[in-house]
This record gives structure tokens, sequence and C-alpha cells, in this order.
DNA sequence: TTGAAAGCGTTACCAT
DNA sequence: ATGGTAACGCTTTCAA
């Protein structure tokens, strides 16, 4: 079906041949003068021609022919798991980049929607990237690591909430969270304490983890802990608020900032006193809750930095062979303000 | 699982060629099994033959070498501008990419970090994208559009505040933004209003020319417009508040929701009655905004959806002949609740 | 039904 | 100091 050949847009796409070709020299002579290839000396006015035959041309070199011939390329894949991380993993993700960058390699953050486990492993396989950085559990398999390894990437990095088989991990374990609230709220007197649980798809990854680390501390305190499945609107959190003297909760774990907002906007239309009644507790430390009054107390996440995870991709890159790192991405603290 | 070849220098990746040879036919033979070529029928024992050959060797074919020899790809390049974007644009961005892998499209977002302009063009080019959606003012040059055009691009897509030569843009006015909010204002009987800048980088395209929205309705109306640079924290903010009374500001428009509340909190601690003494009004109706006391009026963004991008994209590809569209991308409304 | 061979754009080796 | 040429992995005529 070729209704318009495909110079239809003009000229073709020039090619380092057609460069050559108006500078009077080999395909071997630009490459050479292009890539400044140290190797080899080229005359000053061959040069000159060459860089202005390429200039005049619009040449720029194709990436795929260039990495098929070296056989490798500086390809670093991030599948984007397409979940609402906040401004805390946002933040993290802009500062890897940056510095893988640095390190001259090219991050591609490819969309691998709507594919499942295996099958997504397949499409990145093919891309031939020298690293994979996997975030949150974007479905990979061990076979799934297997396929891109054999495909030729020298790294396969995880960054999420467990290890898989033959990859480096850098284990966010989310359940410290949970932990740190789960002992201050028992700590401060709580018995029974709630947890709210995000409705929104995908942030089961953080708050199912987040949930076992307030179970953890709490029940062993001898407290206990309800669950309390909330989706990110006025209205349901009004409902629950509504119904919040008859659940008997004298504290609780909101998610996150932004949740506990949520929750303690309601709850105190509803007149429940806070903390006096209910202690509220949030997490990732937001500019948010210290707006709030009372100014809200919350787990404070220290992240580790992009340059390191960058690092750690490198060295993987440069020594394939070495046993897989496992690193804490997070450390995990309490600050009291005033809402427990 | 089954052989491991002692390759321990490295196992080479297996090609065609490998995967040909251990089912005993040709490499023809091989692409057109795993690519249901219809227009050859290959009887079906051999078909069996490659395909156990190909999944025994973990063969996955090679992107690059592919697109090499077809002389085109699918892919959808998208340099991501690093800008810590709110949720109504993210949420945008993941619409798109769905969209675009529906519509069989490979997206990849590059990260163009560090890069200026032309040279990031380049880049870009290096990749030989079918297309290219730009968001943000992603430094995208006229030159730039251009050596994407010749680098086998067919079409380029800029979403931002203007339109640049040579690409189809979706323009997000933002100063409509402003303008909507700032007629609110005066209308509210603001006679000196107030526009806070945020000091965080990248954030000057939208705050700039929302800011110029609010001049052109405010000064029309005879009412005068100061601009206040404002850092997104707490002190900064407490400062702004103390000197409040000396900047003699009825009405205040707070680039967005969140900044809004930022400011909300500092002037209410200064004392200063909302919206009696200051009318304050956000942007981007977001939850939040709804569970300020008093609840915060704001400017309601309509965003164009992501799946009406991705036909467009489409349709510019398919015919990279075609005019280039220009099409608004949102529409503002004034939305008052209690804070104005 | 299958195979041989050309060619996509690069770069590296080996001649000249 | 340059140029010829082969090869990277794949698809696709054309021929058998």
């Amino acid at each position: 079906m070729s209704q318009s050949p495909k110079q239809s847009a003009g000229r073709s796409v020039p090619t380092s041949a057609d460069v050559a070709r108006l500078a009077g020299v080999s395909r071997a002579t630009v490459s050479y003068v292009l890539n400044n290839t140290a190797a080899v000396r080229i005359s000053e006015p061959t040069r000159r021609r060459v860089r202005e035959a390429a200039e005049e041309l619009g040449y720029v070199p194709h990436a795929a022919a260039r990495s098929l011939r070296a056989g490798h390329s500086r390809m670093v894949l991030m599948p984007t798991a397409h979940v609402p991380i906040g401004p805390l993993y946002s933040g993290f993700l802009n500062e890897l980049q940056w510095a893988l960058r640095r390190l001259d390699y090219t991050v591609v953050q490819y969309a691998g929607v709507g594919l499942e486990a295996d099958e997504a492993a397949r499409a990145w396989a093919e891309l031939r990237p020298v690293a994979v950085v996997s975030l949150g559990r974007a479905g990979l398999t061990p076979s799934g690591v297997e396929l891109l390894k054999r495909a030729g990437a020298r790294a396969v990095i995880t960054v999420g909430p467990q290890q898989i088989a033959g990859t480096h991990a850098l284990v966010m374990d989310q359940t410290t969270v949970g932990r740190a609230a789960g002992a201050h709220l028992v700590e401060r007197g709580c018995r029974a304490v709630g947890v709210v649980m995000p409705e929104e798809p995908g942030l089961e990854m953080f708050s199912v983890p987040r949930l076992d680390g307030v179970r953890a501390a709490a029940e062993r305190a001898g407290a206990t802990v309800v669950p309390l499945p909330l989706r990110y609107e006025e209205e349901p959190a009004d409902r629950l608020a509504a119904r919040w003297r008859e659940l008997g909760l004298d504290g609780v774990f909101a998610y996150n900032d932004e949740y506990a907002m949520l929750l303690m906007r309601a709850l105190q239309d509803a007149g429940i006193a806070i903390p006096e009644e209910t202690a509220v507790v949030g997490s990732d430390d937001l500019v948010l809750g210290r707006l709030l009054r009372p100014r809200l107390s919350t787990v404070h996440i220290d992240m580790v930095r992009g340059q390191e995870l960058a690092e750690l991709v490198d060295r993987a890159v440069r020594d394939p062979e070495a046993a897989p790192e496992r690193r804490e991405l997070l450390a995990s603290r309490i600050v009291r303000r005033e809402s427990s």
C-alpha cells in the first residue's frame, strides 16, 4: 500500500553516504571525522569539508545502526509503572535520571502499560538495553530477568518491595513506615488503631506493607488494628467520619499526609477532637502537614539519593558477574507534631 | 535451562540465525514463522520446530535491526521536561501514553535533561522516531523541528504555551487561567490583586502566563496587580504574611491550590480575615481546596483527553503533509467557594 | 515450501 | 592520510 513513496516528505533522510558524496570522500572518512576518531589522522581541510557537508544536509547519525554495529548500547531502560507516585518518588526518579545521564547513559522510560509480566519483559528485551531499572513491582519474574539477560542486559535492578532472583535490588521496605507509625501510636497510648487504605488502584504496593508494619508494631503491644478503605474524595471521608465513634478507634495511621488531611478535616467537621479523642499520623512529611491545625504528625522517609542508585547501575554494568547487591532504600522515623 | 554453553566471557545473544540453525531451516523461514507472514505458507511441522527452537534459545528479535531494515519505526518520542508537574498533567500524560499504545505505538520517554535546544533535538533525531510529542517548552526551536523532520519524523506535536513553526500544536493557554481568576476577583470588588509566583524552577512556563492573564483582566478594570515571589515553604510564607497589611492587597491569586493553602495558612496565622480582608483564589481544583476553611475558590481546568491527542498524533503520522493543526488544550472556569 | 542474497546505516580492520 | 570492504541482525524479494 504505497500511495506515497518514502521520500514524500520532501527528501529522504540523509545518511553518512550522502555526506561522503557531497564532501567527496568515503563513508569511512566521514565516520572518522564526525566521531573524532583518535586512531586516524585526517587533514584539516578534509575535516572541514566533511563537517560542512554534514551541516548542510542536516545529517544526524542513526542510533540504531550505530548500536547494531557496535553490538551494544548505553541505553538504560526504565519501565514505568503507571502508579500515581507522590512528590517523594518522582523527585527520586528525576535525580536518578539526571545522575545516569552524567554517567553517559541514555535513559529511556518505556511505557509498558497493559502488558503482562513476561510479555513485558520480551518487549523490553527487544530494545537490547544495557541495563534495566524496574520500579515498583512492574511485573518482573525470574524468568523475565533471565530473558533480559540473554538479550544482553548486563544488569537488572529492581526498586521495590522485594528482591527477585538474579537482580540487584534496592529494597523499599514500606513496612518500616507502618512500623514507625504503629509504634508511635501505641506509645501514645492507643489501643485501637485504624489504618487508611487508599482505594485508588496501584497503591497497594505501598499501602499493604504499611498496614503490615502497623500490625506488627501495634499487635505486639496488644492493640488492635482495623483497615479503613477510603477513596481520596470528600464524601467517602465524611461517611467514614460519621461512623467514627462506633468504630471506637483512638488512633489512626492515614497512609500518607494527603489522606491524613482528608480524614482530619472530616473528623473535625464531625466533632472528633484531635488528638484527644483520636490521634492521627500521616506519612511522607509533606509541606502540607505543617500547615494543618493541629499540625500533623508524620513519618519522615529518608530516600536513597538517585546518585547512589546511578552508581550502582554503573558498577553492575561494568561487572555483570558480580554478586547481586541488596540495599535498603529508605529509613523511616516518626516526626511528632500536634496531631498525636 | 537445559544447556549452558561455556561462553563464560559473555554468552552471546541468540539471533535468528541461531534459531534457524537449531531448527534446521533458513533465516528467512524463521522470519516468516515468527512474524506470521501471510504471503508465505510454511508447513505446520516446520513452524513448530522453529517455534520450539526460538523458545529454547530464548530468542527475542532485535528491534533496532528490524526497524533499520524496515526503514521506519513506530516509536513516539516524548522528551520529558523535568518540571514537577501536578496531578492534573501527570494524569493527562498517563492517559496519552495508554492511548498511543492502543494505537500500536511504542512510547518512549526520553530524559533529555541537561541538554540545550538544538542539541536536544539532535539527540532525539538520532533515535529516528516516527513522531515527537514535546511537552512544555522543552526547548524546541523551528530549526530543531526542521532537523527532526529531516531525520524522518513524520509529525512533531508540541503541547505548550505557543505554537512552533512546522508543528501541530496543542496550545495550553495558561493566560485563560489567570484571566478567569482576575476577572472573578475584580468582580468581587478587589482593587489591588497579588499574584503568587512560585520560585521553584521550571514553573515559569505556567506562572508567567497566568500572571499575564490576571493583569489583562484586572488592569482593564482599573485594579493594580502585584507579583509575589514565594517558595513552597512555611517560613517564606510567614514572612510574606507578616508584611501583608503594608502591601494593601484585597485579593490574591495564588498560582494553584497548593500555594493557596500555604498562603492561606500564613495569612490566617497573621490574623488576616479571608475573604473579608483579602480574597484568595487558587487553581487546578484539587481535592485539598475543598478541605480548607474557608473552602477555597479555584479555577477549574478542563484538559483535553489523552485519547484525543493520541488520535491527533496518529492522524499526523498517517498524513504528514496535512496542514498543522492547532487546538486549545484547556478551558478554564472559576469555581467560587468561600475564600473569595 | 524453502533458501540464497541483497540491503538498511554504521564503524573497524586492512589496504593503499 | 584516505578508501574499500565486511559485518552487525533483520526482512524481503526472487529463484528453486
